[in-house]
DNA sequence: GACTGATCATGG
DNA sequence: CCATGATCAGTC
C-alpha cells in the first residue's frame, strides 16, 4: 500500500507559521523535498527554471497561482526563493514584477506595485550553484523580511529614475545599466513578443514586455546583513 | 565573476 | 496575451 502525498499543504494561518514551516525544511536537499511532495526533480533547470519556486510554494501552502496577488494573500507575504553559492551569496537577480507600459504604471512610489510586492517577503536561500545537481541543492535558514529604511530608500531612488523615462514613453532610454538595487529587464519568452505601450508621442506601439528585478547586489546585502546581525 | 539581454515552463 | 516561477548564455 503505497500512501500517496498531499498535493499541497493548506495556507499557514499567521506569518509564524510560514515561517516554522520554512525553519523545518532548512538542511533538507530539494530531492527530500520533493519525494514528499510526490514531484520529480528535473535532470536540470534549463527548462525548468520555475521548478523550485513552484516546489516550495506547493510545500509551503501558497495559494495565489500565477494570479497578481502576493503567494499568501491573507498574509500579505511573497515568497521567494533565492540561489546562493556555498558562501551564502545570491548569483543572480531576483524577479520582482513585470513594470506596466500601457500608461497604468503607478506615478509615485508609494502606489507603486513593486513596493507592495516587496513589503514582505519570505526569502528562502538555495543553496548549491548551478553545477550542483538539483536534487542535490539544500533549503538554507529562512528569512522574514521588510525593507529597512536605507533599502527602502535605495530602492525608491532606483524605481523613480526607472520610471521617469517609462511615464514619458521613453523605452529607447531604458537599459538594464540603470539602478544601483532595481533594474530594468527584458521580460518576455523571447525578442520577438511584444506587448503594447504608449510612446513619447502617445501613440500607441508595439515593444519588447519588461520587468523589474532586484540585483544580486541588493539581495546579498540583505542576506549579509541578517545573518552578521541575526 | 559580474552583468545584460534573451529565454523556458505553466496556468488563466 | 499576461501573470506567475525564474535561469540561461554570451559578453564585458
Amino acid at each position: 500500500m503505497v500512501t500517496t502525498p498531499p498535493p499541497a499543504a493548506p495556507p499557514p494561518t499567521s506569518e509564524s507559521e510560514l515561517l516554522a514551516r520554512a525553519e523545518r525544511l532548512a538542511g533538507r536537499p530539494l530531492r527530500w523535498i520533493a519525494e514528499r511532495q510526490g514531484v520529480a526533480v528535473p535532470p536540470d533547470q534549463r527548462r525548468h527554471k520555475g521548478w523550485i519556486g513552484q516546489l516550495f510554494e506547493q510545500t509551503l501552502g501558497a495559494s495565489a497561482g500565477s494570479a497578481a496577488l502576493p503567494d499568501f494573500p491573507h498574509l500579505g507575504v511573497e515568497m521567494k526563493t533565492l540561489p546562493v553559492d556555498a558562501r551564502g551569496r545570491p548569483r543572480e537577480s531576483t524577479y520582482v514584477c513585470t513594470a506596466p507600459l500601457d500608461g497604468s504604471l503607478a506615478q509615485t512610489w508609494s502606489e507603486a506595485w513593486v513596493r507592495r510586492k516587496l513589503s514582505r517577503v519570505l526569502w528562502v536561500p538555495i543553496v548549491g550553484d548551478a553545477r550542483v545537481p538539483l536534487g542535490d541543492r539544500i533549503a538554507g535558514a529562512p528569512l522574514l523580511w521588510s525593507p529597512t529604511p536605507d533599502q527602502e530608500a535605495a530602492l525608491r531612488a532606483d524605481w523613480e529614475e526607472l520610471t521617469e523615462p517609462l511615464l514619458r514613453g521613453e523605452y529607447w532610454l531604458i537599459s538594464a545599466r540603470m539602478g544601483q538595487s532595481l533594474q530594468l529587464r527584458p521580460k518576455a519568452a523571447n525578442a520577438q513578443q511584444t506587448t503594447w505601450a504608449v510612446d513619447d508621442d502617445g501613440e500607441w506601439i508595439r515593444v519588447n514586455p519588461m520587468g523589474f528585478y532586484l540585483r544580486a547586489r541588493f539581495t546579498r546585502d540583505l542576506l549579509a546583513r541578517h545573518f552578521a546581525l541575526g
